[in-house]
DNA sequence: CTAAGTTTGTGTACACCGTCCACAAAGAAT
DNA sequence: ATTCTTTGTGGACGGTGTACACAAACTTAG
């Protein structure tokens, strides 16, 4: 197998004294994070955390039932990094703006902050959102959430619903609104991330993207 | 490593009398693009393709380069199947009606092709779009294309300047308008065949589908 | 405070993967 | 018929996930 990135991890991670890790969940999933920031979901191989742990593969399983189960537990701390970047996008607006304007700021706020996101940690976000292959799921827990409590899609629907409650969109328009506006967001973020737009400065995609989300408020 | 789908492939594929096989390359390619179709791009295994041509794993490597120049060759088999199944869409379109109606039906078709195929394919869908990692790319020949000689990002291109043609979209909104287009629709595909909209019925996701085109159509 | 029990890390082993090397078989060219 | 080139074979190495038996240390009962 052609290693994915990571080179072997050239730090020997001083060898602990005693015959217990003291937390070793905690050293195996930080070290899965730090796999998944550079190198995706698939650089977020079990034995590789074990390494640099400083463990012996098979103490993994005392903690991950499987390598998806170590997967799903760095994705659910993704998400929550995505959560907390929409949030702190979302808390900065001015909130001294008619409701209609307030409530579409938020949800422009949501996108952009999805787009910045995927741009500064295109391993994170690979990791959150490209689900890839099997179910995924997994718990719902609030493991994959930011500082309010809900993970980036509850913050996108709440964001669409405050724009109904604001009547900047009609209700009849509301159901699956999200899907339409993830949709698009998402697929962005893709072709900047991974796709053709690959190369693009942050100034270009940046102002696609607002494009993007123009195109969105208009055809919601 | 968990094997992705393939069971061990019970067919013994009748082994060849002659030293030298007539074909490999193609039959390396044909049981890739196999096991692309049932498993998306993560299954198309060197061994498992040489196993099921009836052939050791080495000697895939006087076809292809490495696993990946195999995997780029099965991805543009599935680019030109996708690429058919749009001009197929395209094809039915009635052209007894005005330039703007005939240039949006166009565009629609495109999308609703895109739709369809991520469902009709899923694997080789995402063989296909999903470059997931390293810059893919590779050569941008005749392979991937349709009857047309386009591939699926190219058509849809032209089907756009058409739109400006017809004066459908204004020229000022032209540049990188493909992206958009289809980000959206790419977006949406993912959501139905490995997000969270997995479980839907043919119907809803062509509603969906749809109403997401009319989004684009809308906010383009 | 010792003895039993439970948790957690170790050692060994297996099947899979991609890839490198030396070699042999068969066809093509001289 | 001899040489050259192409193409498939055999064996090996290091990587992966994971199952099983075992040992070390902490926890709890008596």
């Amino acid at each position: 197998m052609s290693p994915r990135i990571a080179p072997p991890a050239p730090s020997p991670p001083a060898a602990r004294s005693t015959y217990r890790h003291g937390d070793l969940r905690r050293a195996l999933l930080d070290a899965g994070i730090e796999l998944a920031r550079d190198g995706g979901p698939d650089a977020v191989a079990l034995r590789e955390v074990t390494r640099r742990a400083g463990v012996v593969p098979n103490a993994a399983y005392r903690h991950f039932a499987s390598r998806r189960e170590l997967l799903l537990a760095v994705r659910a701390a993704a998400l929550s990094a995505a959560a907390g970047a929409m949030e702190k996008e979302l808390a900065v607006l001015p909130r001294d703006q008619p409701p209609v304007d307030f409530a579409r700021a938020q949800v422009r706020a949501i996108g952009t902050a999805y787009l910045r996101f995927a741009q500064a940690e295109p391993g994170l976000f690979r990791t959150a959102f490209v689900v890839s292959s099997e179910d995924a799921e997994g718990e719902v827990g609030p493991a994959r959430a930011g500082a309010s409590g809900k993970d980036p899609f509850q913050l996108l629907g709440a964001a669409i619903d405050r724009l109904v409650e604001a009547g900047a969109l009609a209700p009849s328009h509301r159901p699956n609104a999200e899907y339409l506006a993830w949709s698009a967001v998402h697929g962005l973020a893709l072709l900047i991330i991974e796709g053709p737009l690959k190369g693009m400065d942050a100034q270009s995609s940046h102002a696609l993207g607002q494009r993007l989300i123009d195109m969105v408020e208009r055809g919601l």
